[in-house]
DNA sequence: TGCGCGGGCTGACATTCGTCAGGTTTTCGG
DNA sequence: CCGAAAACCTGACGAATGTCAGCCCGCGCA
């Protein structure tokens, strides 16, 4: 039987955002039994990386939470960082994963705070998980992933430092939009994050708070300009 | 020659702030060269445990960084989670490092706008390290000091919440109170963090557009009391 | 009924890890 | 200048890790 050899995919320039390469399996044909198994390999080493860390989880592990075969999951994943870069597409690049930049791009009427609310009402809890690895992970990933997370989160910051400067009136480089922009992008990403704190207030009331809060502080800024 | 030996000291009470215990280890003597080792090896060990993460960083990368021999360094630390204990004892715990919620009940009539600038400006660069460090090494804690860690946090969220709701004029135990001082903490706290993407930001601007920024969010609150 | 092939699995490899016993070198008071 | 105490280091042990070669089984087709 044709042994295991891996190609790498160039990333998928197609959809527009930077893809971290994920590779090619050639041993198992059954294409959807790679996708059933890949789910079942990544839903348990996610679990796994966010509750030890991902050096110290090791591939056993990811195999007996996911019922899968020590020896057969190099038929399904190339090797561990495979199993990260994966989760990382998932969680981090996924196209499905709304923006605040886009949000507000696609409707440049609405006010402000309702859309901030809107964008937090929608990637709360997904994003809790996808931060938390994401943070976690950046020593144990490869420089060129760091890389092109550094690229995203920068083409982010400028998009939606824009998006600022045009509603707040402010000129466009003005340094303030920059760290605003830095700021919203870190809250809404970290603000989940912290809720293992306050698992006993409603998320509504955190989405409310953390909302007008932020809009409160991009106010002020324009009235400052 | 005396081999290792370490007992545990308990918290030290006296100070009021939890502290996870340190081993006492009684193979060298002179009290100023194990205080020299253990700065070499703590240093050294912090900018591996950031650069690599704590898992992946070994005693013998620790050794070569610190220029301690891999057996010796056992006369001055009990083992590689010992150091990790030190060093959050050093960075997150430690008595010198401020507070907001005790700068506020300092000076209460100072503005808050004020007091928020001069914490984050006291804070903003002795913090970064820490915070990465905390936690990117949840995992890596043993369970007991995770939970010395939870209790600071929560005692802090606690007494920063009830300075707001005084401030503020709200009632004590208003859920928007906690949110808030939860949006606060973390804001201070991981705010320096992002600031690898903001490096050509002067300091000072930073500061003062996010506690602008947090004092506006804050007064927001206030007025729809 | 026999055979080929897709997929599962046992068992082991070369490394690397944390840790330390015990010998070797340095230091320094007398 | 000596000898003992203090500090340093060589070398190794057992355990755990990522990875995979190669054998096994069972299903569907002839």
């Amino acid at each position: 039987m044709a042994k295991r050899q891996g190609g790498a995919t160039p990333p998928a320039e197609a959809a527009g955002e930077p893809t971290l390469s994920e590779a090619e399996l050639t041993v198992v044909q059954n294409e959807t039994l790679i996708q059933r198994r890949r789910e079942q390999i990544c839903q348990a080493a996610l679990d796994l990386f966010l509750e030890k860390g991902f050096a110290s989880t090791t591939i056993r592990d990811i195999c007996a939470k996911s019922g899968v075969n020590q020896a057969s999951i190099y038929d399904y994943i190339a090797n561990k960082n495979d199993i990260l870069r994966r989760l990382l597409n998932q969680l981090w690049f996924s196209p499905d994963m709304p923006t605040l930049p886009a949000m507000l791009r696609a409707d440049p009427d609405a006010p402000f705070e309702a859309v901030l609310r809107r964008y937090l009402r929608e990637s709360w809890v997904k994003k809790r998980q996808g931060t938390l690895l994401v943070y976690r992970s950046v020593p144990h990933m490869l420089e060129e992933d760091r890389r092109a997370m550094r690229v995203r989160d920068k083409a982010l910051l400028a998009d939606l430092s824009a998006q600022l400067s045009a509603r707040a009136g402010l000129p466009e480089g003005d340094p303030r939009t920059e760290v605003m922009a830095n700021l919203i992008i870190f809250m809404s990403a970290f603000g989940p994050m912290r809720d293992w704190l306050t698992r006993d207030v409603e998320e509504e009331v955190m989405v409310d708070v953390v909302a007008a809060g932020v809009a409160a502080m991009v106010a002020r800024m324009a009235e400052q300009a």
